[in-house]
DNA sequence: TGGATTGCTTGACCTTGATCAATTGCCTGC
DNA sequence: GCAGGCAATTGATCAAGGTCAAGCAATCCA
């Protein structure tokens, strides 16, 4: 599963061998690219960026409170992030993707305020925000970019946040994992859910055993097949149709 | 109620009449200040700067939808943003103190993507946004503080999202307000609650008869006495313990 | 001044989803 | 293959908070 089925669009530059080694998935290469093919300042945005990992399964790519210097692109794999509260349940505040921008919330504090997991294998693009900030002041487009970025989480983070019912809330999550998984070229309506039943239920504020059977009723009802971890939604427009309330546009 | 008990941190730069006449409870101001008084920043700073209003209760700040060029901060009165889902029922984002600025969610979109409605009589700073990113450029302790009050929205977002009890989220909401009022210079045990229940409902996702249910049962723990929209906070600590899980800090 | 309106409170009942408990199925290692 | 462990499923019960309905209190305005 998860397999391309067109190109993400900045592909071909890195495969075909740029010397800059850029990353494909990166936003802010995009955003660099959008503005006009700056080749000087691409380089020095090339220069404070760092690949790293692999991580494995169950790795940590950053925990609460440490110091915060970078945010990092996903390019391969899913990291979950989340918190746990004094009684030590999990609060799971996100999945992110390839392409997703993670830390950005790091900010404020200069320390994480979250633990960031590899869910499976993970590879990152680091960039040192001190040195991004400097570069954002001489890339206009760079800026306006990381702007935008944290302008969206703000946004995203009250997605979950409505009191909708458990059906909704399911519909939403996976709507929004198809979207995602899409507009990086795979697959809308097949892919693999990455994360165990109990890392959804606590995204959604569900009980495992509610995600459980909201699933099964689904499949029961024709939306979807969900098999162990591999999901293949059958109807995309009567799932959108129950998230929308969620989703709103 | 809401007298100020100490003076904010800048009044005297505004109240000593100084000829910039800067808002002094905008935090752009206290970032440039914070960087070492750059006077010709400071002005710059000063032209993109328009004090408006006054708004009345039940105005609109602006609409979802309306084009996005400024970000504003309130300088008095009590501002609520929400949206109204497909079925007409409101769903309160938030709501703004003086000090607080509005309007960064709307970035990404270049649209407002709420409703913003005075709650009572307010006062806003308004800053054109793309001239500020221009100067943000030449002021890097501008563009941190963009940067930083970003940032702190993502999780402020992530606030009400969890699946706390009413009491636990009523408390979080109380202490919440007193927090912010404090830092401002107000009584952090006494002030007036500026919006209905209904919208604080709304807000925290609860109904407008279970908001009146808990704060009577608060009342009669003796947390606290709520007379109309009149709250004095009793047991703050008492209410923090009640809303530790949720704020988190 | 009095009637209407609006916002808030209180009580009775019901629904959704959580909790508890038991079972199944998959995967791993011996 | 079989034992053990973990994740997922399913069923039975329960409780928090929503909904509906009625009453009250303050404000508005003729």
């Amino acid at each position: 599963m998860n397999r391309a089925v067109s190109r993400p669009r900045l592909a071909a530059i890195a495969d075909d061998g740029d010397e800059l080694n850029f990353c494909s998935t990166c936003a802010f290469s995009e955003a660099c690219l959008s503005q006009g093919y700056d080749k000087a300042a691409l380089g020095e945005l090339h220069v404070l960026v760092e690949h790293i990992g692999p991580f494995h399964e169950g790795d940590h790519v950053f925990r609460e409170g440490d110091p915060f210097t970078a945010i990092a692109a996903v390019r391969a794999g899913t990291v979950k992030t989340y918190v746990l509260d004094e009684s030590g349940r999990e609060q799971v505040l996100g999945f992110f993707l390839p392409g997703e921008v993670i830390g950005l919330n790091a900010i404020h504090h200069a320390r994480y305020p979250c633990n960031a997991l590899a869910l499976d294998t993970v590879v990152l693009c680091r960039f040192s925000f001190p040195k991004m900030a400097v570069l954002a002041s001489r890339m206009p487009g760079l800026q306006a970019q990381l702007f935008r970025l944290l302008s969206m989480d703000i946004g995203k983070a009250a997605l979950l946040a409505g009191d909708y019912s458990a059906d909704e809330r399911m519909a939403a999550f996976l709507v929004s994992l198809s979207l995602r998984y899409s507009a990086r070229g795979f697959s809308p309506t097949r892919f693999r859910l990455t994360m165990a039943r109990t890392d959804m239920a606590n995204y959604l504020r569900l009980a495992a055993e509610t995600v459980s059977r909201v699933l099964r009723r689904f499949q029961d009802d024709g939306l979807l097949t969900v098999e162990r971890r591999e999901l293949e939604i059958h109807d995309l427009p009567r799932l959108q149709t129950l998230a929308r309330s969620v989703l709103r546009d």
